[in-house]
DNA sequence: TCATTATTACAAGACTTCTTGAACTATCCA
DNA sequence: TGGATAGTTCAAGAAGTCTTGTAATAATGA
């Protein structure tokens, strides 16, 4: 991973909404009405915090009628490892 | 560690020039000249960036005559790791 | 089909962060 | 002391990100 790629993954990291996202996210799979229940945010807002993450590979979505369930990506901890230098591994 | 401060960490390694100065001292204490001499930054700029590494946590520095050491800090891993949403732990 | 619901896409403004340039402090050595 | 060097601080402009509002797309059920 290139140093501006390993920025692009943290930078999707840092911020409030997304970490919240993620917190939620992380013991369970769930549906994006259910993020918008828990979240008290406009809906495109959420929408455009969901698209960051999905870029930057650490969320993965599928599809499910009208909804989305989403969860962490199964590789989510090892792009992070390998975005963070290497004597601070989380 | 409450949402605000896990965003200060996570905002402080999302920066090209930041996360170079922690691969550089990742494997060991540097004075600031060494990484003035490495980075190809204006000094000032460079100083910046530590300010915000030394602000976040991440680093620490001891004067040393003219010239300050930079390290990695002892508990940088724990501040990351603390920041992290609980599936991504590096 | 039509209305409704869930979600996304786009553009404009607000806001924050980064970068630059100049001035300032502290240390070293002649 | 005086000059040079290392590093910091401050203010202003540039660049990027976040937020909001509006419009568009896709799926469901009457």
């Amino acid at each position: 991973m290139n140093l501006e790629e390993r920025v692009d993954v943290l930078k999707a990291l840092a911020d409030p909404y997304r970490l919240q996202i993620l917190d939620i996210l992380s013991p369970e799979i769930r549906c994006n009405c259910h993020l918008q229940d828990q979240m008290d945010i406009a809906p495109n807002l959420l929408s455009y915090h969901l698209k960051v993450l999905r870029k930057a590979g650490l969320i993965v979505g599928t599809k499910r009628g009208r909804w989305i369930d989403y969860a962490i990506a199964p590789d989510a901890s090892e792009i992070v490892a390998g975005a963070l230098p290497g004597r601070i591994s989380g």
